[in-house]
DNA sequence: GGATTGACCGGAA
DNA sequence: GTTCCGGCCAATC
């Protein structure tokens, strides 16, 4: 088959390991791409955020931030908006909290 | 074939 | 607290 399906349900492998594991991330979780990077085992940081910008429309990239809880640039009322729906953990006062608390909300993996 | 970019990370000034 | 730099890997120009 050709690799480029552009139909639902066939990805590139490294693309369907992280929607996947984005996908078990429950509400009020998040990781960071670093995290599912290393989760993975494979490539960094960049090819994580790389593979949501592409193919994050199908699934709840808001659930994955950058190393200091800060939601990626240019999509942060987006990604606060969910938060705040989600009931997830955030730093600061609710009205000027623009960052997670790792501390609390940091998923571990489906171990 | 090389150069540039990208939803990044971590450390240093 | 912010800002700058180098490093990382893959896709794209």
């Amino acid at each position: 088959m050709t690799p480029a399906d552009g139909l639902g349900g066939s990805l590139p492998d490294f693309a369907d390991a992280v929607l996947d594991l984005v996908d078990q991330v429950p509400e009020g979780m998040v990781v960071t791409y670093g995290d599912v990077a290393e989760m993975l085992g494979s490539s960094g940081p960049r090819r994580v955020g790389n593979v949501l910008s592409r193919y994050g429309g199908m699934t709840a990239w808001w659930r994955v931030l950058r190393a200091g809880g800060d939601p990626p640039v240019g999509l942060e009322e987006e990604a606060l908006a969910h938060y705040r729906a989600e009931g997830t953990p955030l730093v600061g006062f609710p009205l000027t909290a623009r960052r997670v608390d790792l501390a609390r909300a940091r998923w571990a993996g489906p171990e």
